[in-house]
RNA sequence: GCGGUUGUGGCGAAGUGGUUAACGCAUCGGAUUGUGGUUCCGACAUACGUGGGUUCGAUUCCCAUCAACCGCCCCA
């Protein structure tokens, strides 16, 4: 019979790969503490038309890449390709324009699904994380959002990151401009490539983004987003550069970027590293003014970003960073003989009633064997409990890194566990 | 959705149209009848992705399929 196998683009974090994911997401906890955001959890899946609505009908995600099913009561459900939709659909259904504190600042940690060819730093089910600020037009927020996401990075020890700006301006700029795409493109479209004639009517901004015809003359003559934001807009724009330049933080402007989501306007980033290979999107935000009414609730703006966990840690691993995450053992308890084997048991719960780690040899090894276990288990002491030992009541404890034995009492074991393991 | 590469024990990795499919690591045991991370010796191990075909015989050849990795599209 043929085992039964993990389904495709998904994977396990097995035991000896947790801790990096631990400390990612304690790190970024520790983070949103500091910048003043909350979390927020919602189901991995919602009903399909929030995201045909809130991410758009016109964008890859919704036309090609949900992972869409129907309930037994005949609802159309899709497991969440990505996290605003969600949190923006929670926040007009919990009336949250109504809290006192406004903006609503909000962030998750969760996974998200994508029907695509799995590949490196691209997987089915991948691990998000995201904040959303959402009640706010000033152009503070966007700035803020921007520099808890550049903070993070750098807390974590990664250095060679790109912050890439645009704005995509208000509706009027954004409708001007994408008019005048149209009228630059229509007379080369049939030189275009099939997706970019589909994209001539359907959204004419995703042309600049394509790389299949990135060297067509049309694309170098193309007008520039940035010559038809309003003056608001263009103010608007200005005001973040300003505040990032007053952070320190370093930033180019590619009026090309245009993100792969419908809802994005004014400002859109992206952070780019060094992801495998080549380099890549480790992170995409935006400003969605438009968002809250869409789906349902009252004009209300919002700006965030996510970014992929798998992708981080590839980053992560390709600029070599070394984190933090020594697994240890308190205590490991070596027992020779069958006695000494049982009187172990109660030993071990007090130390692990006490607060301590502790663990002990269950497949009857010998002592060598014993030892090499607390070894590979990084226990920084090691309690061995013999025959000699029983008669007198006293246990035998070794420093693992020193070397250092003593012999003490069984009942100060724990004390002097505690003791010796402060520092 | 399109293209390339690959699929042998827990992991890595040789190899062959024909009786017992190398080796390394790991694991366990011994040298050291009660002490780890170094050595030496020994032992164990549900392995040729799956399904067909060719053949007296296939892990090896052919086809299909699945999966992984990489690239494209797009994106986190």
């Amino acid at each position: 019979m043929m085992s039964i196998k993990i389904p495709r683009g998904t994977q396990d974090i097995l035991p000896n790969d947790i801790s990096i994911w631990q400390y990612i997401e304690e790190q970024a906890r520790l983070v949103f503490k500091q910048f003043n955001y909350q979390e927020i959890r919602t189901p991995i899946f919602e009903s399909t038309e929030l995201f045909q609505r809130g991410v758009g009908d016109s964008t890859d995600i919704v036309q090609k890449e949900m992972y869409t099913f129907e309930d037994r009561g005949g609802r159309s459900l899709t497991l969440r390709p990505e996290g605003t939709a969600s949190i923006v659909r929670s926040f007009v259904e919990n009336k949250m324009f109504g809290l006192p504190n406004q903006p609503v600042k909000l962030y998750y940690i969760g996974p998200m699904f994508r029907y695509e060819r799995p590949q490196s730093g691209r997987s089915r089910q991948f691990t998000q994380i995201g904040v959303e600020a959402i009640g706010s037009s000033d152009p503070a927020i966007d700035a803020e959002v921007i520099a808890l996401a550049m903070t993070f990075y750098r807390n974590l020890g990664l250095k060679k990151l790109t912050l890439v700006l645009n704005s995509l301006g208000d509706p009027e700029s954004r409708q001007t401009y994408r008019q005048a795409l149209i009228d630059h493109f229509k007379p080369s479209i049939d030189e275009f490539c099939p997706d970019c004639q589909k994209r001539l009517e359907q959204n004419p901004l995703r042309i600049l983004d394509c790389k299949v015809d990135r060297e067509h003359p049309a694309m170098k003559t193309a007008p520039s987003i940035l010559d038809f934001l309003n003056s608001e807009s263009k103010a608007y724009f200005d005001q973040v550069k300003k505040m990032l330049d007053d952070m320190g933080i370093d930033y180019v402007v590619d009026p090309n970027l245009v993100r792969g989501l419908d809802y994005y306007n004014h400002t859109t980033f992206e952070i780019m590293g060094e992801g495998f290979g080549a380099i890549t999107t480790l992170l995409g935000g935006g400003r969605y003014n438009g968002l809250v009414s869409e789906l349902g609730g009252p004009e209300v703006p919002g700006v965030g970003f996510a970014f992929g966990a798998e992708r981080l840690l590839l980053a992560l691993q390709a600029e070599n960073v070394k984190l933090p995450v020594n697994e240890t053992l308190d205590c490991f308890l070596v027992a020779i003989g069958d006695k000494a084997k049982e009187r172990t048991v109660p030993i071990l719960f007090n130390l692990r009633k006490a607060g301590l780690s502790a663990d002990k040899d269950y497949m009857d090894r010998k002592v060598k064997g014993q030892f090499k276990q607390a070894d590979r288990l990084n226990a920084r002491f090691v309690a061995t409990l013999g025959e000699t030992e029983l008669e007198q009541n006293v246990i035998n404890v070794k420093n693992m890194a020193t070397g250092e034995e003593a012999q003490i009492a069984i009942n100060e074991l724990e004390a002097y566990l505690q003791k010796h393991l402060k520092r």
